[in-house]
DNA sequence: TTGCGTGCAAAGGTTTTGCATGGCA
DNA sequence: TGCCATGCAAAACCTTTGCACGCAA
C-alpha cells in the first residue's frame, strides 16, 4: 500500500522511460517483462511488480482491473495530468476499450459531494469510470 | 458467458435461497462455500463458480471486481430490486479496503450528466470509487 | 433415457513472498 | 556503512477445467 521508491535504481529507470514512451496505452506486467526480454535488459519479475505498485503510490502510472482473471493494466499518467492530478477524471469504454479523459467542474462537485454528505475522500487519479463511450452507444 | 440453468437441482436451490437471505451484501464464492460447509450441507466449489455464473447471466445477482487480487464479489439483486441496484454506487477504501454502498440521488445526476455533456454512458454496476474512508481520515 | 449438473482433483495464470545478494546514497 | 532494491524460486491465491458419476426432466 505504501511503498514509494526512495532509490533512483537503474531498473525503475528503464522502467519510467518505456512506459513514458507508451502514453495512452495499456501495458501489463507480463507486456512489461516480454518487452525487456525481447531488449536483452530483462528486469525479474517481482522488480517490475514491486515498482509498478510503486509508481501507484506515487501517482505516475494507473491501474486498471478489468476483471478478476485477466491480469491488471497499467498506464502512463501524462505530464498533463499529473500537474492537474486532481482535476483529471478518466472514463474508460468497456467495448473498445478508449480512454477518455475529462476536466469538468461538475465532476468535481462529485469529490465534494462524496467527502461532505457521505465522508469518503475520493481519489480521482485512482478512480476510472467504467462505461461506453458514445462511437460504442451508436454501434 | 452464456450459462443459463436448465435444471432445477438442489445445489442452485439452497444457493438461490442463501443470496436471497443477505440481500445488499458482498459475498464472494469462498464465502459461500465457507457457509454450506458449517451448516454441515457443502457445495463444491467448481458448482458453486458455475452456478454463480449462471445466477449473473440471468440477472438475478451482480458481480462486482474490485481490484484484481481480491476475490469477486456478489450480490443478490432480485426482480424488483433490479432498480435499486442500478443505482448503487461502491466506494473502496485504499487502506483499510472496506468497501462502501451509497444510494445518492446526487451520484445518480453524475450518470445524467456524463451522458448528457460527455456523451458517456456510465456503468455504476462496473465503477468503483477509489478513495479514503472516514475512519482511514482520522488515522 | 438423455444430457445437464455435480464434485473431486488438478491445472491454470497472476501476483506475492522469503531470502540471499547486489547496489544506491 | 546502512538500508533499500533486486532476482530467483516457491508459495499463495482465486478461478477454471477434465472427467466420471449422479440426478432432473
Amino acid at each position: 500500500m505504501n511503498s514509494r521508491s526512495k532509490y533512483k535504481t537503474k531498473q525503475r529507470e528503464i522502467l519510467i522511460r518505456y512506459l513514458e514512451s507508451v502514453p495512452g496505452v495499456h501495458i501489463t506486467a507480463g507486456d512489461v517483462a516480454d518487452y525487456f526480454r525481447k531488449q536483452g535488459s530483462a528486469i525479474g519479475q517481482s522488480t517490475i511488480y514491486r515498482q509498478l505498485e510503486s509508481l501507484v503510490d506515487e501517482g505516475i502510472i494507473n491501474k486498471y482491473v478489468i476483471d478478476g482473471n485477466s491480469p491488471a493494466c497499467f498506464e502512463y499518467i501524462g505530464a498533463e495530468c499529473h500537474a492537474e492530478a486532481e482535476t483529471c477524471f478518466h472514463c474508460k469504454c468497456e467495448k473498445c476499450g478508449k480512454l477518455i479523459h475529462l476536466h469538468c467542474d461538475e465532476l468535481e462537485e462529485i469529490q465534494e459531494h462524496l467527502y461532505a454528505e457521505h465522508r469518503f475522500r475520493m481519489d480521482p487519479l485512482r478512480t476510472v469510470f467504467y462505461g461506453l463511450c458514445d462511437e460504442c452507444l451508436q454501434n
